[in-house]
RNA sequence: GGGGGUGUAGCUCAGCUGGUUAGAGCGCCUGCCUGUCACGCAGGAGGUCGCGGGUUCGAGCCCCGUCACUCCCGCCA
């Protein structure tokens, strides 16, 4: 190849015993058996082994080189003498003629050459060493894979990437800004995109019908383990003259081959991918972003009381609250330990408690005592219960009591054991309310993003109950993790005044808050619709990686710091003054 | 903003009920070793027990405060 080197080290194997060549790498490992070094160089591609020996006049120099130093070396390929067939090259080994030192290494903060656990505030310090972990570089390696793949699905489907902008205005998505002050415009801010929203719809009134981009989001939030602080990339697209069932084509295509293809031999659901609507995900799993590995389902069990002979739920019930009943499988015979753990659990999470049933040889147990055998075979008819099985039941005000549900149906799954394994489970959710109550207020709010269409349209916004009008706006969910969201757009500048009229909002909040679009959509704006899949989930969920910084080259802390770049930092007077910025930090 | 967890050698961790000189593995340094592949063997260096205060005859351990990291809630499609 070139003066560095004639091959990599992945690639040398028995066809080139007898070639002199030249390799380049890292010292991954030295094994110094005294008058004979072997050596495991490095490089992107794989590792090869090297040998010195003591009647070299390199023996020396490389017996002072650290791990992780950066060496060429010139030398004759040669069978080994006992081969190694774990390695891809472990049939031969090169015997070292000529040494080149590129670079030396220091000691190290952490070990390179095999995972040691290191607490992640190092790891990131030291990103370009953690890079170099095996691991680490094959996640980033897939990463790029998948992005390809992405890439070639869309276009493929007759989609076109489009760069849209960076340094852009605040916009209404719900999460925090980043800001960037103008320099040129005193006292004025950019903001980073939260997602290219306006942009690409704007791109379907420019009448250019198929968008998609790998695009940069960025938000001023908290981070989570599947959240990464800051910045997270998302195959964005939008359509125009789509409806909702086109746009699930086309990302079921896309991220049903991607999954099929970076599996590795895991079970992915066939599309299309089945369709829950909200209403009914929140009953049945508690969740609007529902684990499909866990066979458990929630029942509402709310009609079996309010004269049942339990008085505690008879009342709640009577009270206007739900009870809801999930069904453990074989669970009869479990301890009365177990029951109580997830009464505990309950309390813990400030329900009242939790009941249950199990129905065991001789005679059911638990809340059993307070039914006659007819109310018990009742209940066993109405939530499908078969002999041996337990039921769990939960009571509270709606709401509250789904999202517990949801929590116990997970607790129950692994509990018992219950997760289908290497699978990706992957539904849609849809028909998310438009509007939504607020809590505290009463007000009712915009539940996802103001952008959407509401199912029915102006006729709708007219006349039914806010709180009853759905949207067009769906989600896709793997194994319980939220990978994509989209909407049909509202195109129509009339429905979106109404939108926020019933939100609360004026003319004015909307032609100030999205003028640049309101404004498009009177000069002739196509019906559209987009969804947006994240890149850093889904590379994560192939990888069964728990945090997504793991699946990110260079990702900010928890803090949302760059430990290796040292960013965010303080700047110097001259640009703040440039920018006409005075700080007023809190002294406290 | 709130709650939980963690903090002891370069790294991972042990350290009993508060009791002599704080240990192990990996790494590092020195020596021995010609077929290793997480090489092996012998020896050595390396510690403000996060920091500050308190209780005590005595604190790595108990108490108070504080800082850092991390997970979760809030927030966030």
């Amino acid at each position: 190849m070139n003066e560095y080197r004639t091959h990599t080290c992945g690639e040398l194997g028995r066809q080139n015993i007898g070639e002199i060549v030249r390799i380049a790498g890292w010292i991954h490992r030295k094994r110094n058996l005294g008058n004979l070094c072997f050596v495991d160089l490095r490089d992107h591609y794989g590792i090869t082994q090297c040998v010195f020996d003591s009647a070299s006049p390199l023996f020396e120099q490389i017996q002072n080189l650290r791990v992780e130093s950066v060496v060429g070396v010139v030398g004759e390929v040669i069978l080994r003498e006992s081969i190694n067939q774990n390695m891809k090259t472990g049939e031969i080994e090169i015997k070292v003629q000529k040494l080149t030192v590129h670079s030396e290494a220091d000691m190290l903060p952490f070990q390179v050459s095999f995972e040691d656990d290191s607490p992640e505030e190092l790891r990131l310090k030291y990103r370009f060493l953690d890079l170099r972990k095996e691991r680490i570089h094959n996640n980033i390696i897939l990463r790029s894979k998948v992005i390809k793949r992405m890439r070639e699905l869309m276009m493929e489907q007759g989609f076109t990437e489009y760069q849209t902008p960076i340094l852009t205005a605040s916009s209404p998505e719900g999460a925090r800004d980043f800001l960037v002050p103008s320099r040129i415009n005193p006292g004025k801010f950019y903001a980073l995109p939260q997602a290219p929203q306006q942009f690409k719809q704007l791109l379907m009134v420019s009448g250019f019908d198929k968008y998609f981009q790998i695009a940069p989001c960025f938000r001023d939030e908290d981070p989570r383990a599947d959240r990464s602080p800051g910045e997270f990339y998302q195959l964005d697209m939008e359509m125009s003259f789509a409806t909702q069932e086109d746009v699930f084509k086309v990302i079921e295509h896309t991220m049903g081959s991607v999954f099929e293809e970076f599996s590795n031999g895991r079970k992915v659901s066939k599309a299309p991918f089945e369709r829950i609507p909200f209403k009914e995900a929140m009953l049945k799993y508690g969740s609007d972003k529902p684990d499909l590995r866990n066979p458990l389902v929630i029942q509402d069990a709310t009609s079996l009381f309010g004269a049942s002979g339990f008085g505690l739920y008879d009342q709640k019930v009577q009270d206007g609250e739900k009870v809801r009943a999930i069904v453990a499988p074989k669970a009869a015979e479990k301890p009365r330990s177990f029951f109580d753990k997830f009464d505990a659990f309950a309390k813990e999470s400030g329900m009242g408690g939790m009941a249950y049933i199990a129905f065991c040889e001789p005679a059911p147990k638990g809340l059993a005592r307070f039914f006659d055998e007819a109310k018990l075979q009742e209940i066993k008819n109405f939530l499908n219960i078969s002999q041996g099985d337990a039921v769990l039941f939960m009571a509270g005000k709606e709401k509250v009591l789904n999202k517990f549900a949801g929590l116990v149906r997970n607790k129950l799954g692994h509990e018992l054991d219950l997760f289908e394994k290497d699978s990706f489970r992957i539904c849609w959710i849809v028909d998310f309310p438009f509007y939504e109550e607020n809590e505290e207020t009463g007000a009712v709010e915009f539940s996802h993003n103001p952008f959407s269409m509401p199912q029915g349209g102006m006729d709708a916004l007219l006349h039914q109950n806010p709180l009853d009008i759905l949207a067009y706006q769906y989600d896709m969910v793997c194994n319980g993790v939220e990978l994509a969201s989209g909407a049909v757009r509202n195109h129509k500048p009339e429905i979106m005044y109404k939108a926020f009229e019933i939100a609360g909002y004026g003319h004015d909040v909307v032609d100030n808050k999205f003028g640049g679009m309101i404004n498009a959509f009177h000069y002739g704006a196509p019906p559209h619709a987009g969804c947006a899949p994240g890149v850093d989930r889904t590379v994560m969920l192939l990888l069964d990686e728990p945090i997504i910084r793991d699946v990110i080259i260079f990702p900010l802390n928890g803090k949302a710091q760059d430990l290796l770049m040292q960013a965010p930092n303080v700047v110097t007077d001259e640009q703040l003054k440039e920018l006409h910025i005075k700080l007023d930090l809190d002294k406290e």
